[in-house]
DNA sequence: GTTCTCACA
DNA sequence: TGTGAGAA
């Protein structure tokens, strides 16, 4: 497909796939006019690269972990770049963090919900 | 429609 | 990290 099409099916703009190429997470193959010719399995690629970077990490990291997740068996990394593997730490502790805070915000408004259903509940039956 | 590059927030 | 503009 298309850069255009891609776009259209993963939300993401046009703008933003040449500049993930860029980055070196995506290398779509050309058509003979010289257009991007992305495949089906890249769909979900984007996908899970903007979860990547809405998560917070850096293109530079998720370039080099992609290639793992794309095919678990491969978590063979020869090269097991200590500062990559540490920089993983602390975004994991990261997002454990932000994990945390959703969960007590989530609580504190379902808690907040509960006290009106009671409230609107008491005020039905009298 | 797509390509690219340069500048910029 | 992401956008805007302009030219082909």
């Amino acid at each position: 497909m298309r850069i255009g099409e891609l776009a259209a099916r993963t939300g993401v703009p046009t703008r933003l796939l040449r500049y993930y190429e860029e980055q070196g997470l995506l290398d779509p193959g050309r058509a003979a006019n010289g257009y991007r010719d992305y495949a089906e399995c890249l769909v979900d690629r984007v996908v899970q690269i903007r979860g990547l970077i809405d998560a917070g990490l850096p293109t530079r990291i998720i370039k080099q972990v992609l290639p793992c997740l794309e095919d678990p068996g491969a978590i063979h990394v020869a090269d097991p770049d200590p500062e990559l593997v540490a920089a993983l730490e602390r975004h994991r502790d990261r997002l454990d963090a932000r994990i945390r805070c959703l969960a007590r915000n989530r609580d504190a408004v379902s808690g907040y919900l509960d006290a009106v259903r009671r409230l609107s509940a008491g005020q039905g039956r009298g």
